[in-house]
DNA sequence: GTGAAAGCGCTAACAG
DNA sequence: CTGTTAGCGCTTTCAC
């Protein structure tokens, strides 16, 4: 049997009442009786039951994170942006990873709505009507991050993404570029293929060139898919001299199929990366890529999550975080 | 006001015991009328709460993991294996990084024991006397991942560290070399210091050859880290013709350290990594590296905890999965 | 096969 | 400033 507040009482010749107050630091005790609670506490060695508390309280102190892979470089240095946050606000976080599996994300918010969470940061892909509805039934509040839902109705937390792309290509445009290609995720995925996608297309409209479906290809965001997509755009008989491609991982890919093939970056091809994970100072050459503040996105989601929590009235529920292109070797032009 | 138990037993017309009794599928409970049960549970949308399970229950389902840090390739790939043998067994996840700093891994270990975790897995650095007090007061099993005490006294899962990292300088051996140097992290940390850096001393010893201290070189696991200790290596008259670096992103460092001085890789210097991380293929040349299965550790720690919490009987607690030697372009060798 | 009742350990009015 | 008293929602004997 464990001690519990009721043994710390009796052995501090107090009530429970009293030890409650001195634990959750009320200010209503006489500073004797809390010492006294605080030596019975240090004697019998007392540890709070949280689980006790938390039925009692209505309070977890304890959120919920879905996220699609912790083991992917670019979300756990989100995970890591929101678990510095939440300790700072003192939770603790339950981290389930989704695989993007709808099913199993819905699912997920449910275990975590009986584990009776105080709130849930919500990391996926696209937002489908019955993820609006489950986040609709939830009696709790969530937050998506580098996650938006078409309407955005929902709190979220990202960049610019189409916006980003744009600027990024646009300087390819800028630097002389004609024949640009993209290394795009499935466009069904929002956010790395819709919207990155869109503001390719919309740099070339704006350049007044067009779309060649030859310069398109889709990759599953490894490295070896920019391998493989390089590949194919060596092997075109009309060569792209610049490749934009929507995550680092695969950035690097094509990099790589370019110098496996004798190719030389950014000589023959310039590259443009996008997230500026860790990964683009580890490469040679270092990479140009987008930069998208991870840490920070997980940083901001969970600060507003906080919001929400607390009642704090919040101005903004749709945040969108600042980007830039980060100039390194893999482009041989170094701004607008 | 939230549905409860107590709602869905007026609904079905039966008592909450019974309710209880259909949700965790216990047997004894007439066909009929767990039809009942259930339709009632539909038509409430009754979602149960499991703190108050967890309170009357003395069980959470729940676990706790202390890491370093889960934006690290390395750690978070443990993660994802801890994770996903959890989700197998039905526990779910209280992640919290640690920073590797004593208090806060303590002060953590504590927290997730107020909220009534059913067991830890524990990755850290260096364990401490007062960490393995900690552990000993622990009323629920904790298992050490990718981590080990002194005296082998608590179940942990890892390598042979020293072994392996033995194994990576004899091949160098065996391929000629006669100058090797190794890029550490300090020795204080007991498996990417200490035994890494003695299966490097036993290796040499066993060949008789001295360790000359000028081939020693300490990092702190990052990139930069690699890049500056060639340098270093290269300022040496005497230099090195090979170089066994205790994790993979400091061998790409020396890789690019060698190749931004003009030096080439293998050609120059043969260079090993440790942990065989996703970004060994990332880089060219390729890396050759000590392979760790990190997910394979992960899961596997998980799964012991599990035995402990389920009180299987477990009949080695210090459980060693094998390591080997994957070669890459970054040897000029490719075996032994 | 089912129900009644006693907690699990704590918080939160409400008194005093 | 401190104590009393209800619960929080569920599991778990123990009867029947």
């Amino acid at each position: 049997m464990n001690i519990t507040i009721y043994d710390v009482a009796r052995e501090a010749g107090v009530s429970m009442a009293t030890v409650s107050r001195v634990v959750n630091g009320n200010p209503n005790v006489k500073p004797t009786t809390r010492k006294r609670v605080h030596e019975a506490i240090e004697r019998l060695g007392y540890r709070p039951n949280a689980v006790a508390r938390g039925l009692a309280s209505k309070r977890t102190t304890t959120v919920g994170v879905i996220i699609p892979d912790i083991s992917s470089i670019f979300f756990s240095e989100l995970a890591r942006g929101i678990e510095d946050i939440a300790t700072m606000y003192k939770y603790n976080i339950i981290l389930c990873n989704s695989d993007q599996n709808k099913e199993k994300e819905i699912h997920l918010i449910n275990t975590l709505l009986e584990k009776q969470v105080d709130g849930i940061v919500f990391m996926g892909g696209e937002i489908t009507k019955e993820h609006e509805e489950t986040f609709k039934s939830s009696p709790v509040p969530i937050v998506l991050s580098a996650t938006i839902d078409a309407n955005k109705e929902f709190p979220s937390v990202n960049i610019d993404y189409e916006q980003a792309s744009y600027d990024a290509v646009t300087a390819m445009i800028n630097a002389g570029h004609e024949k640009i290609a993209m290394l795009s995720g499935t466009l069904a995925d929002p956010i790395n293929g819709y919207q990155k996608f869109a503001g390719y297309k919309r740099a070339l409209l704006d350049a007044g060139k067009e779309v060649n479906d030859d310069y398109v290809t889709l990759g599953d965001y490894t490295h070896d898919a920019g391998v493989n997509a390089m590949k194919e755009l060596i092997a075109l008989e009309d060569r792209p001299t610049a490749v934009f491609a929507s995550t680092d991982e695969m950035a690097l890919g094509l990099i790589h199929g370019a110098q496996d093939a004798g190719y030389r970056v950014p000589e023959d091809f310039d590259i443009i990366g996008f997230d500026n994970t860790r990964l683009a100072t580890m490469v040679r050459p270092t990479l140009t890529s987008v930069v998208q503040p991870m840490y920070d996105i997980g940083a901001v989601s969970m600060r507003l999550l906080t919001k929400f929590m607390d009642n704090e009235t919040v101005d903004e529920q749709v945040v969108l975080l600042p980007h830039r292109v980060e100039y390194r070797q893999s482009t041989s032009f170094q701004g607008e």
